[in-house]
DNA sequence: AACTATTTATAAGA
DNA sequence: TTCTTATAAATAGTT
């Protein structure tokens, strides 16, 4: 639908697969939202524009939650159909975070079985289950039952706020220190701070977000089958 | 498009409902595959039919669990970047805290590759790496260098602390309760603690032990017990 | 961001 | 049900 007949291949000029993608992604959203209307049924979309942008549509009826676990829980064969065609894919997604972070030296090796690989997932997902139950006990102390352990955990967050007080002490007088000689003594003094700026901390990183909020999508006002304007 | 102007709402009848599900399914998918080759982009569709019957439609360059896990993976920095709240939604689907989504589980465990398994591993090592660093800003505050930071996370400490004091009330109160009667109150008062077996806490659980940074080789691993569950 | 010639999707009917 | 066809809707190129 156009003034030409396109070929469906990939639009090789830049700003051609940009202005197509836009106009493309209203109306394919459009169309997901008219058909859970019209059939009342499930349905999610979910696509990465040209530019890396993510976007998401889901239908009026039900949550995204809901959706992606009953596909999650499709039956074995099912998944498993699937599984080959995802498994390269998974690879290059992983092979993008590596720089973010350092990988054992170990690892690198593929000389391992599947036995041993399979057993260190399990060790790791112990791990982290168990690194995240300890993170919770900080910032929800009330999954906490018993009084001795609350008197605990209440020694150690004492104990955090006093470091945190002499931390903004000596944050302070550091910063004045470079008010007044910004040479001199800054190597001399003890510096308990690493400034790498891979050690910056966004605001409340240290916060888990369990934090359940509704989903308001961008699109789903204009996605409204009534509305005229854009 | 079509003989008429469709309303769009709910078809109330069944059949004509079934009908146009087929229809338009095929058109969506369509859609969603010219437009994944046109933009050279990832889309996953996913819907259930009126009968409950699921169909995905992906790009053809990758698969659903590569987009999923692109979603999933986005770094904290980036989600805040791209303000997406349909992240959250994604991260809860998968039942986890924080940005931990269970990959294996979603792939389903068996009969993987080695390279699989590898990247498997990877994954659950930044994410363990990175959550042992958000715990170890609330037992080493000195690790954090910013003024601004450090005032976050101590209102973070002090909240938590507040939360000990009223958890120590409670249980105070529940105590002297219990003695008392036994029965007829506790279940009206409110009670803000979970007595679930898995809830239960063992002695300074929440310190972060370095240790667990390490990763055990497989000849290691063997020899310790290995859990059903995670 | 708006226009419009044209293609594409599809609702109802055969 | 599947096929046809009149009509609505999407959109490619243009401004």
């Amino acid at each position: 639908m156009g003034r030409v007949k396109l070929k469906i291949k990939k639009l090789e000029n830049t700003n051609g697969r940009q202005a197509t993608f836009a106009k493309r992604k209203h109306g394919i959203m459009k169309k997901a939202n008219e058909l859970s209307i019209l059939c009342d049924i499930d349905i999610i979309l979910l696509m990465f524009s040209p530019t890396g942008k993510p976007s998401l549509c889901k239908g009026a009826s039900s949550s995204i939650e809901e959706v992606i676990t009953k596909f999650a829980q499709l039956t074995p064969q099912e998944r498993a159909k699937r599984k080959l065609e995802s498994l390269e894919a998974l690879k290059k997604t992983f092979k993008k975070l590596d720089h973010d972070v350092n990988i054992p030296e170990f690892l690198g090796t593929s000389s391992q079985t599947i036995e041993d690989l399979t057993s260190q997932s399990r060790l790791l997902q112990n791990q982290l289950s168990d690194v995240h139950k300890r993170l919770s006990y900080w910032t929800n102390p009330d999954k906490i039952n018993s009084i001795e352990h609350l008197g605990q955990l209440e020694n150690s967050l004492r104990e955090s706020l006093n470091q945190i007080r002499s931390c903004k002490e000596n944050l302070g007088k550091q910063h004045l220190m470079s008010l007044d000689c910004h040479t001199q003594f800054q190597n001399e003094m003890h510096v308990p701070f690493r400034m790498g700026a891979e050690q910056q901390l966004s605001p409340l990183l240290w916060i888990p977000n369990n934090d359940s909020q509704h989903i308001m999508l961008p699109e789903e006002q204009n996605l409204l089958p009534h509305r005229k304007k854009f």
